[in-house]
DNA sequence: AATGGGTCCAACCGCCACATG
DNA sequence: TCATGTGGCGGTTGGACCCAT
C-alpha cells in the first residue's frame, strides 16, 4: 500500500511543483488528454508519479478552476451539502463546479468549520450545540478570531440560478434534520462530475457539458495545421488566470485578484482571433458563461496566468514556443488505439462551461429536499 | 528588524474499489 | 480466485505566509 509501483521504481520528485513541470504537465494535458496517469509523467518529460500529476492537474491545472475566495452562495451550498454528505468532498465538489475537493476541504477546515462553531452548530451533526460543547468550542473560538465576519445567519435562503429557479431554505428545521432521507441518498447516489470532463466530450451532447471524447478532441488537435496546437502555434504559458467567478454563469462578476489580472485576461481573450470570430463580443462571454465556447481559441491564446497564486506569479512570467509539431502529431494515446475523425473540424467545438452545471441537472437534486 | 505562534493550502499518504490478466 | 496495476478519495502534514509582539 502507500506509493504506487509507479512511485516507487525510479526516484521522483516530491514537493511542490515547478512552473516548468506545470508547463510540461499542461501542455501535455492539453494536447493529448489523460490515457494512463501512470504513463503521463514519462511522455510529458516529468520527474512525477502519475498520481502527482493527476492530482496537479485536478487541483490545480485544469482551465475550468475557479480560483479566489468561495462566493457566500458556495460557502452556503458548502454548508448544506456537508450536513447531507458528510465529508464526501469530491461529491460536494461536483456540486461546485470550478471548485476541487481539496479546495473545499481545505475551506472546510479552515474557514467553514469555525464558522459553524461560532454559531453554536456542531459542524459534524449541524445540530446545536449542547451548553458544555458551546463553553467548549468558545474557549476555541475566542483563541482564533475569524478572518470574516459571518454573514450567513439562519434562516438563509439560498437561490440558485436555476431555470426552475429553486430555492433551498436553510433554517432551523433544516438544520434540525429537516432533511428527508430520500433527499439524502438522492446525495448519495449522485455520481461525481468527473474532474476530468474539461476535455471530455461526447458528440453532440455538448449542452451536457465537456463531453468530448477525448480520440476526438486529441484528433482535433492534430486534425490540420489550423488546429491549436498545429504545427505553426505558438502559445504563451505565461501564468494563469484568476478566476474568482462569484456567481455562477455571469461573466460580468469575473473578478480578478489584481489590477494586472484584468488586462492579463483581456489579452487573453481580446487576441486576434476572438477578436475577428467574435464582433459580437459572444464569444468571450460564452467562455466564461458556459454558452459555449471554444476551446481552441482558449487552449491557442491562454496566456494562462495564475494571479490567484501569487507565489507563482513572478515565476511564470517566461514564454514557450510551441515545440516541433513532429513530436507531437500523434498523441501516444492514439498509435494503433485510437479512431480518428479528421473529417470533423472539432476546433471551435462548442463547450459549456461547468459552471452552467448550476443552472442543469446538478441542481435537480434541490428540487427534492 | 526579529521572532514566534497561528493559519492556510498544496501535496502526500494510506486505503479502497475496480479492472485486467 | 488471486495478484497486480491504477484511479480515486479522505485524512494528514510540511512549509510558506501572515501577523502580533
Amino acid at each position: 500500500m502507500g506509493r504506487h509501483s509507479c512511485c516507487v521504481k525510479q526516484k521522483l520528485r516530491k514537493g511542490l511543483w515547478s512552473p516548468e513541470e506545470d508547463e510540461k504537465l499542461f501542455n501535455y494535458i492539453t494536447r493529448f488528454g489523460v490515457g494512463c496517469w501512470s504513463s503521463v509523467p514519462k511522455l510529458a518529460g516529468l520527474q512525477r508519479c502519475g498520481k502527482s500529476c493527476r492530482l496537479r492537474w485536478i487541483n490545480y491545472l485544469r482551465p475550468d478552476l475557479k480560483r479566489g475566495m468561495f462566493s457566500q452562495q458556495e460557502e452556503d451550498l458548502i454548508i448544506s451539502l456537508h450536513e447531507v454528505l458528510g465529508n464526501r468532498w469530491a461529491q460536494i465538489a461536483a456540486q461546485l463546479p470550478g471548485r476541487t475537493d481539496n479546495e473545499i476541504k481545505n475551506f472546510w477546515n479552515s474557514c467553514l468549520k469555525k464558522k459553524l462553531l461560532k454559531q453554536g452548530i456542531d459542524p459534524n451533526t449541524h445540530k446545536p450545540l449542547t451548553e458544555a460543547h458551546v463553553k467548549e468550542e468558545k474557549k476555541i473560538t475566542d483563541t482564533t478570531p475569524m478572518q470574516t465576519p459571518l454573514s450567513h445567519g439562519l434562516p438563509v435562503p439560498l437561490t440558485f440560478p436555476s431555470s426552475q429557479g429553486s430555492t433551498l431554505l436553510i433554517d432551523s428545521n433544516y438544520y434540525d434534520g429537516g432533511l428527508t432521507e430520500a433527499s439524502r441518498e438522492i446525495f448519495l447516489n449522485k455520481p461525481a462530475l468527473d474532474p476530468l470532463s474539461y476535455y471530455d466530450f461526447p458528440m453532440g451532447a455538448a449542452q451536457s457539458g465537456f463531453n468530448l471524447p477525448m480520440t476526438q478532441y486529441q484528433t482535433s488537435l492534430k486534425a490540420s495545421d489550423q488546429s491549436p496546437f498545429g504545427p505553426n502555434s505558438s502559445y504563451g504559458f505565461l501564468s494563469m488566470p484568476s478566476l474568482t467567478n462569484s456567481d455562477h454563469g455571469n461573466v460580468s462578476v469575473t473578478e480578478f485578484s489584481d489590477n494586472n489580472s484584468a488586462s492579463k485576461i483581456s489579452s487573453l481573450l481580446m487576441n486576434d482571433q476572438v477578436k475577428e470570430s467574435s464582433s459580437n463580443s459572444s464569444n468571450m462571454s460564452n467562455i466564461y458563461t458556459g454558452g459555449g465556447c471554444h476551446i481552441s481559441s482558449m487552449m491557442e491564446n491562454a496566456g494562462f496566468s495564475w494571479e490567484g497564486d501569487n507565489k507563482f506569479d513572478p515565476l511564470f512570467q517566461f514564454q514557450v514556443n510551441a515545440t516541433k509539431s513532429e513530436d507531437f502529431k500523434t498523441s501516444p494515446w492514439e498509435e494503433g488505439q485510437l479512431q480518428t475523425h479528421s473529417s470533423i473540424d472539432y476546433t471551435s467545438f462548442p463547450l459549456t462551461a461547468l459552471s452552467e452545471d448550476l443552472t442543469g441537472e446538478n441542481f435537480d437534486v434541490f428540487q427534492h429536499i
